[in-house]
DNA sequence: GCCGTTTTCGGCCCGACTGTTTTCAGTCG
C-alpha cells in the first residue's frame, strides 16, 4: 500500500471519528499522522518490518504504528471499517460541501437519516430540514447551492491527484518489455487545473499488430484496477479505487503522433484543425493525416509532422483550447512560453514559527537544491491564530532570523524577509506600519470567511491593497473559489486597482489553491498586472509544486517577461512596489 | 492518539465570522 493510501485512510477515519463525535485531540492525531505519512519520502510499506522506523516519524506512536501495519497487512483500517459499519462511506462527500461539518453531518444522519449528497437534496426538495435547529432560509439556500456547485465539480480530480495516478500507470506500463514510449494525453497533458480522466498512450515493438494482445493483457492485469470497465483490440479502459477513470491505448508507432495529438484535444482545437485540415484535401484522424483523394498518408508518427503539414508550428498542449492559437501557429506568432526553469525565486512560504513544517535554514537549502536564487519568508500574521500567526514583536524576531539565515547562507541564495498578513473586516492589514516597514516582502492574503456583498467585498480587498507596505496580493480570489459559496469579488475591479498601485497579483501554485484560472491570469495580463507565481510552502517538498503553477500560466500564454519571480534577486526587489 | 529536561498524566494551534440565537454553536483557516 502507498503512503498516499495510507494517509487517505487515515484521514477518512478522522473525519468519521469526527462525526462519532469522538474526542478531538484523537481526531487531531490522526489528522496528523495522514499528513505525516504523506510528506514523508519514504514508503511506509518498506518500513513495516521495523517498527522502530515507523515510530521515528513525528506523529506516529504506538497506536498508529499498529494501524499502518494493519492497513499494510489486511488493506484496511479496523476503526475505519468499525465506524463505517455504523455511519455511510458517502457521508464523507457530504463533508465537502460548504459550510457543511462533522456536527451537521452527524445531525443530518441521527435527525434525518440523510447520509449523502443525494439525499440530502430530496430532504431539501421535500422541506424536512425545515424543523431542524439552526436551520434558517438562509442556511438551506446556501447547502442548496453548495450541492449545485459539488456536482458540477465532482467527478473531477485535481491535476496532482491525476498526475500522480499517471505517473504510476506509466512506470507499470514501461516495465513491459517492447513499450517504449509511454505518455499522458488528456486534460492531464493540456495542464487543465482539474482532469475528468486519464488518456495514456503507448507505443512500441509490443504495439504491432501481431503482439499487440500480450500488452493489452499486460495492461488489463495493472494490480490497482477497481473495475474493468473494457479491453478491446488495442485499448483497456478501467476504473481506479479513487472512481478516476483511465483509458489506456496501445499504438503502433506509425500513428503515435496521430494519435497524441488526437487524444490530446481539446475538442474545439480538434474541430478546428481538422476543418482546416480538410480545406487542404486531408483528413485528420487518429491513426493519420491523409489525403482525401487518394487515402495516402501525409504524416501520423509525429505531432509535429502533423501540424507542419497543416502549415502550423507545433503548438503546446497547454494552449490546445481553440483561443487563436490556430492562427497565432500559421502566422509563427505563437508565444514563447513560461518554462519551469525560468523560475529564480519563490516568494511565499512558511516556517515552523507559524505552520510550516521546516525551518527558515531548512527552506533555504531546499530552494538552493531546486537551484532558487532567492525566497521570501512570509509566515502568517496574528489574524490566523490557529497558525500561531505572528504578532508584531514576533514578527520582528522572525524578521531578526530570516536576516541572519540570509547572512548564514553567504550570497548562494538571498533569504528575503516577509509576512502574508490577513484582511480584516474593515479591510485594514492585521499588524502595524512599523512591522512591515521591516518587511521586503508583504503579501496580502483573503483568508478568512466572509460574506458580503460583492461591492463590499471588493471594497475590502482594495482597502487593503492600497496600505503602502502591501506589495504583493495573496490568493486574490480568496482561495477556492470554487469551493466556497458566499466570496464573491469583482476580480477586475481589484486587479485594476492592483495594477494602478503596482501591487503584484499571486498566482499560487499549490493544485488545491489554484486560484486563479487562466482566464482570470489572462485578464490580469491584459490590465497590465505584475504577476508572481509561488507555492505558499509549508514544507520543503512543496517546492516542487511549482511545475503546476507553471502550466497554468502557459494555458494563459503567459511568458518569462509578464512573471516577476523570473528575474534575480535584485531586480525582483524592485521590480516590487516602491516601499514607502 | 501523541508526546514528554515537568516522564506515565495532562496537556494538546485559537480567534473571527455567520446565522440563528436573545448568548451561542458550528465552521473555517
Amino acid at each position: 500500500m502507498d503512503n498516499r493510501t495510507i494517509a487517505q485512510l487515515l484521514g477518512e477515519t478522522a473525519d468519521l471519528l469526527e462525526i462519532s463525535n469522538a474526542d478531538s485531540f484523537r481526531v487531531r492525531s490522526y489528522r496528523r499522522a495522514a499528513e505525516a505519512v504523506e510528506s514523508s519520502t519514504v514508503q511506509l510499506s518498506t518500513l513495516c518490518s521495523d517498527v522502530k522506523k515507523l515510530l521515528e516519524i513525528p506523529g506516529i506512536g504506538k497506536g498508529m504504528a499498529a494501524n499502518i501495519l494493519d492497513m499494510e497487512k489486511t488493506g484496511s483500517l479496523p476503526l475505519r471499517e468499525e465506524l463505517l459499519a455504523k455511519y455511510k462511506p458517502t457521508m464523507l462527500e457530504l463533508l465537502k460541501l460548504p459550510g457543511m461539518g462533522p456536527k451537521t453531518v452527524a445531525l443530518m444522519w441521527d435527525a434525518l437519516q440523510v447520509g449523502s449528497v443525494e439525499e440530502l437534496e430530496t430532504a431539501i426538495a421535500e422541506g424536512r430540514l425545515n424543523n431542524l435547529p439552526r436551520f434558517g432560509a438562509k442556511q438551506i439556500e446556501k447547502l442548496r447551492k453548495g450541492i449545485e456547485d459539488h456536482k458540477k465539480n465532482s467527478g473531477r480530480f485535481l491535476i496532482d491527484e491525476g498526475e500522480i495516478a499517471a505517473e504510476k500507470i506509466i512506470a507499470y506500463l514501461r516495465a513491459f518489455p517492447g513499450l517504449e514510449k509511454v505518455e499522458v494525453a488528456g486534460s492531464l497533458r493540456r495542464g487543465r487545473e482539474t482532469v475528468g480522466d486519464l488518456d495514456i498512450l503507448a507505443t512500441g515493438p509490443a504495439c504491432a499488430e501481431n503482439l499487440v494482445s500480450a500488452a493489452v493483457d499486460y495492461t488489463a492485469a495493472y494490480p490497482p484496477i477497481a473495475d474493468l470497465i473494457a479491453k478491446g483490440q488495442n485499448k483497456v479502459s478501467f476504473r481506479l479505487r479513487n472512481g478516476l477513470q483511465v483509458d489506456v491505448r496501445l499504438l503502433p508507432e506509425s500513428s503515435y503522433g496521430a494519435a497524441m495529438q488526437y487524444f490530446t484535444g481539446s475538442k474545439m482545437h480538434n474541430v478546428t484543425v481538422r476543418q482546416r485540415a480538410l480545406k487542404k484535401g486531408y483528413t485528420l484522424s487518429e491513426y493519420s493525416l491523409a489525403r482525401l483523394d487518394d487515402g495516402s498518408v501525409v504524416a501520423s508518427a509525429t505531432e509535429e509532422e502533423i501540424y507542419a503539414a497543416l502549415g502550423l508550428d507545433w503548438i503546446p498542449p497547454e494552449m490546445r483550447e481553440n483561443n487563436g492559437e490556430i492562427e497565432a501557429a500559421e502566422q509563427h506568432r505563437l508565444p514563447e512560453l513560461i518554462r519551469q526553469g525560468d523560475i529564480r525565486g519563490d516568494v511565499h512560504m512558511h516556517t515552523i514559527a507559524t505552520d510550516g513544517k521546516n525551518t527558515i535554514r531548512e527552506m533555504a537549502e531546499a530552494a538552493l537544491a531546486r537551484g532558487y536564487e532567492y525566497i521570501a519568508i512570509t509566515d502568517h500574521s496574528k489574524n490566523l491564530a490557529m497558525t500561531n500567526g505572528l504578532d508584531d514583536a514576533r514578527a520582528l524576531e522572525h524578521v531578526r532570523r530570516i536576516r541572519e539565515v540570509d547572512k548564514e547562507m553567504e550570497g548562494r541564495i538571498r533569504v528575503f524577509p516577509g509576512i502574508e498578513v490577513d484582511i480584516l473586516g474593515d479591510g485594514a492589514v492585521d499588524l502595524s506600519d512599523e512591522v512591515l516597514a521591516q518587511m521586503d516582502v508583504v503579501v496580502a492574503s483573503v483568508h478568512t470567511l466572509f460574506n458580503q456583498p460583492i461591492e463590499e467585498m471588493t471594497a475590502r480587498v482594495i482597502r487593503a491593497i492600497e496600505n503602502p507596505y502591501v506589495r504583493i496580493l495573496g490568493h486574490p480570489t480568496g482561495r477556492l473559489l470554487l469551493r466556497r459559496e458566499g466570496f464573491q469579488i469583482d476580480l477586475r475591479a481589484v486587479l485594476e486597482r492592483a495594477s494602478a498601485l503596482g501591487v503584484a497579483v499571486e498566482h499560487n501554485a499549490y493544485p488545491d489553491r489554484l486560484d486563479l484560472c487562466d482566464r482570470d491570469l489572462r485578464l490580469a495580463k491584459e490590465l497590465g498586472c505584475r504577476i508572481t507565481v509561488n507555492t505558499d510552502s509549508h514544507h520543503t517538498s512543496h517546492m516542487e509544486k511549482m511545475r503546476y503553477g507553471i502550466r497554468q500560466l502557459r494555458r494563459a500564454w503567459l511568458r518569462k517577461e509578464d512573471v516577476l519571480n523570473t528575474l534575480h534577486p535584485e531586480e525582483f526587489l524592485a521590480a516590487l512596489r516602491p516601499l514607502p
